[in-house]
DNA sequence: CCTGAAACTGAGACGCAATCTCAACCATGC
DNA sequence: GCATGGTTGAGATTGCGTCTCAGTTTCAGG
């Protein structure tokens, strides 16, 4: 196993899984661990579909109740976070430095952005109404560039 | 700030339904309208199991198929759009000025807040990506005075 | 007013993601 | 050994939301 900074983020994730689970109490077993490989070996963003499709083409299938299991204790242990919701099912990415998205509703073109200025407001909103943010969703629909001049250039009604 | 005027409100609601439905061939029936008077007769924030409820002791019970069809038609009409989504199902909303959400994940509650600064820097996050907003949800998952309070009392006792 | 084509409704079947159940299965400590 | 307690997987189950289709209603044009 190379000493790259995949590598380096991948043993840091599973030590820190390992000790999540041992300080509930929880054993630490080769489908949990397989379930985190897969995640962190490729995926930034994810749905469970992907996840059960990969662990089978390893030849290290799991089911799915135990990749759901497996993905609530990620989230718990801030590993992991909802994504996206919306058309159906959930998707599911690394936590990195947070960023939000701007989805295009015609060609499903995610950008990420960031911007610390609106994660303090957030916070100061929370201060004010006395809660306990966990986690947010902050995601803008509209049409990028591209399909913006798509549809621009088509004739729109009067 | 003045007193919003709901009567009016709600005839230029039934009007622009009316004139919505028109322009697409569509008919205009008894359910429909009741559909529209049962939402903007009393709820902010709705579920369809309240409109469904709510229907049934009017009196004028519908089925779920005929209101959510009649939910889609008003989200393309621009008159509700929906609001929350977790724990579940999905929350609607009437169109008013524009907020977002505070969503507590223990016992569902929902929180409405305003940011012009939030308002204002999405805006600029989007001129800056060349992408046009048509919408966006913004929505911070936590827990709310009350919960967390709980919570933490619990917690003292393992 | 009629009348018929086209749209609408309701009951229930269905689809589908996510959760739950439970018997068999470890791993560990005594 | 074997008892304890967490884990797994297959499949059942849940529950929101959508779809189907036969019977009903709307409404433009006669």
């Amino acid at each position: 196993m190379p000493h790259t900074p995949i590598a380096a983020r991948f043993a840091s994730a599973e030590a820190a899984f390992a000790d999540q689970l041992r300080a509930k109490g929880l054993k630490n077993t080769p489908e949990r661990l397989e379930v985190l490989r897969t995640i962190f070996s490729r995926h930034a963003h994810f749905a469970i579909e992907d996840i059960v499709a990969e662990m089978r083409r390893r030849g290290r299938p799991a089911s799915r109740a135990t990749i759901y299991r497996t993905l609530s204790l990620l989230a718990e242990g801030g590993m992991i976070r909802e994504a996206v919701r919306g058309n159906g099912y959930t998707h599911y990415e690394h936590v990195r430095e947070h960023h939000d998205h701007l989805l295009c509703v015609h060609c499903g073109a995610v950008v990420e952005f960031v911007s610390a200025e609106i994660e303090r407001i957030q916070d100061e909103i929370c201060r004010r109404h006395v809660f306990t943010p966990l986690s947010h969703s902050h995601q803008i629909n509209g049409l990028c560039a591209r399909c913006e001049g798509r549809r621009a250039r088509k004739a729109s009604r009067p």
